[in-house]
DNA sequence: ATCAGTGCAAATGGTTTGCAGCATC
DNA sequence: GATGCTGCAAACCATTTGCACTGAT
């Protein structure tokens, strides 16, 4: 899951014409491969490896591998909502941002055009260009936000089942 | 490594201040604990657990254990840069914002009201409040900006030591 | 027949947890 | 003397790596 080595996005119709891309590339097509880039090209959201892994019946090993392989190569980003795992998707033609709420897990995912603002804003004020395609935007959502209790102080935490 | 519980902010001029208020809360006081808190006050920086527990000789599970009870109880705050482990720091009057170089690692602190602006657009525009208080906002500073290579795609990701 | 790609197992890094004993109240 | 905290060991999750074998070319 190394972060994105802005390999130049491909970005592809179907499941085929990606093969082809990866086989003009010297890349075999196995049959792990064409699995993980069918899921791909079918998955609504962005997903885990842990998920692909176990859908498809692969080593999560293999998943990681052949992700990693396809981000490398520009099929594949990445993203992380918080503390979440790596959510893989394939790239696309118009690259969303994301907005995460960290109290509901509510996601939002936004055009870059709808951030620019944000971007120079960022920029001319202190010299960074913002990104949310690998980590999204952290925050709390308006209902969220509304409804949000003061929080009357316990000396010890609370017991937790991984909470990060 | 619970994600901020929004414990009040308790903010400390020294250690005997600190010790003194957790004692009202029924807290002992440990050698370990002291030390802990000492090595917060005198840290420049935001520091990780394994750093502390090293300089300190402490048990990291320890170090763990005492940094989630103290960010409980409002007296620490923790932040991600990027892939970066927690790092803890005492919670303070004016809690900074992080923004955060992924090509360079390249850290800024910057005052909560100078995003301010970043804050308005995002929630009028998304309904979000951002916060950028325990994830970094990461981006690429001017310096990375200028110098980016086009990088020639290679069909198989270059061997690493864990990048993230 | 080659060698890229697989599964499986083990290692890694960051973090959490269980437990028995020590130290602080 | 009760029990909060400690160290130590083991478990956990996400991810990476080594290796021998299989299968795509």
């Amino acid at each position: 899951m190394t972060a994105a080595p802005n390999a130049p996005p491909q970005v592809f119709g179907n499941v085929d014409d990606a093969i082809r891309w990866l086989r003009t590339r010297g890349l075999r097509l196995s049959t792990a491969r064409r699995l993980l880039l069918e899921a791909l090209f079918a998955a609504p959201a962005p997903t885990s490896a842990a998920r692909l892994a176990r859908s498809l019946s692969l080593e999560e090993s293999s998943v990681y591998r052949n992700l990693e392989l396809l981000e490398h190569n520009g099929l594949v980003r990445h993203i992380h909502l918080g503390h979440s795992p790596g959510l893989y998707a394939l790239t696309s033609d118009h690259e969303l941002e994301y907005l995460y709420c960290d109290r509901c897990a509510r996601v939002t995912a936004v055009s870059p055009d709808s951030l620019d603002p944000v971007r120079e804003h960022i920029q001319s004020e202190f010299g960074y260009v913002p990104s949310f395609t690998h980590f999204a935007l952290v925050g709390t959502c308006e209902e969220c936000a509304v409804g949000q209790a003061p929080a009357h102080p316990h000396t010890h935490p609370a017991p937790r089942k991984s909470a990060h």
